[in-house]
DNA sequence: TGTTGCGGTTGATCGATATCAAAGCGCAAA
DNA sequence: TTTGCGCTTTGATATCGATCAACCGCAACA
């Protein structure tokens, strides 16, 4: 596979169809939502991982969360963006390092006891189909940030970061390109992508000053020329596979 | 069978004793190995991700694995080290990135078509308890990892990497410290890590010569002073819940 | 109305790490 | 043995991103 460029057919299809590839998480079988409690999330909210201290489960219905971890030193790290249909038991969170999940929009979200949610995987076995899908997508897009943050430069991070947000929540703009609301504040970003988050807004400066991507306000982006983002990340193709479904061909 | 940490159960920290190993792996369902084909490895030996055309799933049972990524322009990440226990669906790697599994020491490795572990999970509770224990373990790793990546600087990610072999292969040697075979190589390990091969060696060299570590060749690492050493990396509480028993003191 | 605080942006500077280059080492094939 | 090659180490230099500091916009609030 090469790698893209501006010309690349796969990124010019994707840009065309965005309208269609809304992402394709499976459903969430009935006996998890039968079991589950509801958390309905506004912007900013944080869900502790523990419930009555015991250990919880989460499954994203919708909406967008982040899970920070922050180890002595004061060193913060969003671990993962939870995306619809992801799950996290609070055993995926890293011990002793203060794990919490952060709402970034409204949604709402499943809270089950680790025990009960466990059981299901164990009982039934949709909900052991769904969990599987579920982990290994999860799993994938880790492996994916997880380059990005050990090999990406600066730009490339953001782009990688860019786009993946364009093809899951990008919809068309009246002027041409794709508008979506950044979930992640700019410091919440920088802990993301494992940089500072000054260096983070001047690159976001620099994207902005050569015409990629503009913002209406901080949390309003809009991207201007898709497939000049995507030619700047070296994940694109990857991106594309995993957020966007309908264009395996 | 075993990688070379048979001669002591009981990891040794320094002076200080480890409680049982709380991580230890479960073992394998007698179900998984039944119908899994049993690959024995050897250093250096590299395992396609596909079998036969179709996904394929992995068990650890003994050695060390990598699991690689490279994306376009040549940048390689070894995006998981793998672990007796540890499960690899072909489907946790992320698409598009060339990835690969390579032994890092001889061991024994359970290979199944992806859709024969997937109904194993979704039909035999105590496969899909070991998945769910499995996936939470590996997530947990991880988000260490990912943390360690993004935000510790060269000496911090040598140290969370030399003290989490310490603990999970580490035996105690005759002249004090705990030896251990280093399962990667440097290139390898800069992978890991996400550093430069030569900027590795330097950091490695400074260790070295601050008494810390010491090798008998460059793949026999011995730590001379475990308690130094992880107090180096900011992860050392995590990594004692996660790889061995705790710190008593 | 001013004050305070927080998050974001931008500039100037510094330093850790990447890069480039050269040499040593280990190992396997010839 | 020699040869060759890949991995490792080490030195010199370059550079990207972190750090420090100032300022702005905005919201909460007295």
């Amino acid at each position: 596979m090469q790698p893209a460029s501006t010309q690349d057919p796969i990124l010019l299809a994707s840009a065309q169809s965005l309208e269609t590839n809304a992402s394709a998480a499976p459903a969430i079988p009935d006996a998890v939502v039968e079991r589950a409690a509801t958390v309905r999330t506004r912007r900013g909210q944080s869900l502790a991982l523990s419930y009555d201290g015991g250990a919880a489960a989460f499954v994203v219905r919708s909406g967008i969360l982040a899970l920070h971890v922050t180890l002595p030193e004061g060193l913060r790290q969003v671990v993962a963006i939870l995306y619809p249909g992801d799950v996290v038991p609070s055993a995926f969170a890293p011990p002793h390092a203060s794990a919490f999940l952060t709402a970034m929009s409204v949604g709402e979200v499943l809270r089950l006891r680790s025990k009960t949610f466990s059981e299901l995987v164990a009982t039934d076995s949709d909900v052991a189909r769904y969990f599987q899908d579920a982990a290994a997508r999860q799993a994938a897009r880790q492996g994916i940030h997880l380059a990005a943050v050990g090999r990406f430069d600066c730009q490339q991070r953001v782009a990688t970061y860019l786009t993946e947000l364009a093809l899951r929540i990008g919809v068309r703009a009246p002027g041409g390109g794709l508008t979506f609301e950044m979930p992640l504040s700019r410091t919440d970003l920088a802990d993301y992508l494992g940089l500072n988050a000054d260096t983070l807004s001047r690159t976001m400066s620099r994207l902005r000053a050569s015409g990629l991507i503009s913002f209406q306000d901080r949390q309003h982006a809009v991207v201007r020329d898709f497939v000049a983002l995507a030619a700047l990340t070296p994940a694109a193709q990857s991106l594309m596979a995993l957020c966007g479904g309908k264009l395996s061909g």
